[in-house]
DNA sequence: TATATATTTCGTCAAACAACGAAATAAAAG
DNA sequence: CTTTTATTTCGTTGTTTGACGAAATATATA
């Protein structure tokens, strides 16, 4: 039941359709909705907890990305659904947008951004 | 978002998984799981609406069933993974069992017995 | 028409949840 | 080794949700 719930909350959904372009930080999440970074957290925890999504620490950064395709059958029929099924609304369109002009940006630059606003 | 908000609810899939086995009345429904029937009458309610079951009025009961082939690619994917994914449960094959007996007896009968416990 | 039956709607209550900020942790840079 | 930076954990708060029973509705039977 962990994928059903973690597939629930809208901007839970957002992440996962974010992640299509690629690994993001924390901190670009962050940038990417305009949630405090411990909001986003939380949802990435529950989104890996569901096995939907894998991280990777690197430097300064821990990067999470959708699970590959070696991940149950039951968690990437269920990302195939979610990209099939809920990429179409207009948020994820202006997500993806912003999304791009983010990932132009350096990412030092994105995370220090976060403290002054 | 109304199929995943649906379908994080595990009494939700509880039904849906029940509803394999046809159409199924509100009565049978409430016999099967012992909640109120104003309760299951919501949950009902909330998968009607996000299109995953159907409704016949018939004489004095409302019986419900699964979506049709006819029902939009996303709803047909949505009851596809859930009857893939979640139907392996402990709990889906009480459920299961105890859906057998129920179709058994009469209608008539399960839902007089409502009432009285 | 009056009564019994099946379901839905409504109001209430307790539990779960999403958001936040503050504090804790981990890692890199000075 | 101290400070800065990125992320997580924790506690609080307001909102949503799931359960119930009582009342309303709709339909069949007497």
């Amino acid at each position: 039941m962990a994928i059903t719930k973690a597939l629930a909350d809208p901007n839970r959904v957002r992440i996962l359709l974010a992640l299509r372009a690629g690994e993001l930080c924390v901190c670009q999440i962050t940038e990417l909705f305009g949630f405090a970074p411990s909001t986003v957290s939380k949802h990435l925890s529950i989104l890996h907890h569901a096995g939907l999504i894998l991280s990777r620490k690197s430097k300064r950064w821990v990067y999470y990305r959708l699970a590959e395709k070696s991940a149950p059958v039951t968690v990437r029929e269920a990302l195939d659904w979610v990209r099939k099924s809920l990429a179409q609304s207009d948020e994820a369109a202006t997500d993806g947008r912003k999304l791009k002009q983010i990932l132009k940006t350096d990412r030092a630059v994105i995370c220090r951004r976060q403290k002054c606003c």
